[in-house]
DNA sequence: TTTTACTTGACAATTTGTACCAACTGCAAT
DNA sequence: ATTGCAGTTGGTACAAATTGTCAAGTAAAA
């Protein structure tokens, strides 16, 4: 009998398969690896990371593919990229607290001032062991430019 | 006579002045102008984006300084830095809306699931035109582990 | 099976970020 | 104003992260 983690790993799994073929994608032993590793970790793994546990059971992946696929997976939603879309660094020279539009298509980062947003505190007891010391809220969307023009393939 | 902006961004400008010198230290040419750079626009710029728009100026200033004077600012507080410490990306298998609590010292992501952080929509108004889609929380703070030990500095 | 469009692997190239160290410069104390 | 020095910078080299290219391989429909 299975228990309630093997089942919901298989409901993850199925889902791949769903979201795979309504998508047109094939579903790669390769696709398959990498959705396991990342679905079975929950401390949202970088890509050399993914490629580590993965290379122990496909012998001779290539990292290229993992940055691939895991973008492909961000694409057709089955997985989230932590951070900015381009993950590489952008500075602020406004340190009060405010909050980000990040347009998905353009990556512009636009700045969002809304005093109701911020005096966030989490739930008593949903927070683990941690001190917070601030909080930036990202909201992420599609800025009035890039509404206007069709999408452009990435 | 000078505007609001103008006096906006010269009281700015003071403040780094102050905050270095409470800091021991120097208020280098280099400094003052990455910082005007910074603080000229709204758009969260990259290291490289800096680097272009002081060199203009400031003939012969090297990307290196630009990336140590970014990271001095923010470590004293005069700007913030967007996006993950490591700015490389991660990933998640976990695509139902969630919050994040970002350790400053290691890097650790952890999850935080509070529903009561799940509803939020900016002040009507208060939005630049931009469509929202989705958003999450970045919690920033110590996690229990590096509050332990004493701050290693790098 | 066979076909074909989609995928992958390997490697090159680029981009982003860090380490190191000799030369330089704010700035505090003459 | 001059001097001395700790703090900074520039430049090169290096390491890490990410992207581009394309021939070869494979999933999946016919």
């Amino acid at each position: 009998m299975k228990n309630d983690l093997q089942r919901s790993y298989d409901l993850k799994r199925k889902e791949l398969e769903t979201v795979c073929r309504s998508n047109g994608l094939a579903l790669t032993i390769q696709r398959r690896a990498i959705f396991d590793a990342l679905a079975s970790r929950t401390d949202h793994p970088t890509v050399d990371q993914v490629y580590e546990d993965i290379s122990e059971k496909l012998k001779g992946v290539s990292r290229t593919t993992v940055y691939r696929v895991l973008e492909t997976f961000v694409s057709i939603g089955v997985a989230t990229k932590i951070s900015n879309p381009e993950s590489k660094a952008r500075f602020d020279a406004d340190t009060k607290r405010h909050h980000h539009l990040t347009c998905i298509a353009c990556g512009k980062v636009l700045d969002l001032h809304d005093p109701t947003l911020d005096n966030l505190v989490p739930r008593e007891g949903k927070i683990p062991d941690f001190d917070i010391l601030d909080y930036s809220i990202t909201f992420t969307g599609i800025c009035s430019g890039c509404r206007k023009k069709p999408l452009n393939k990435h």
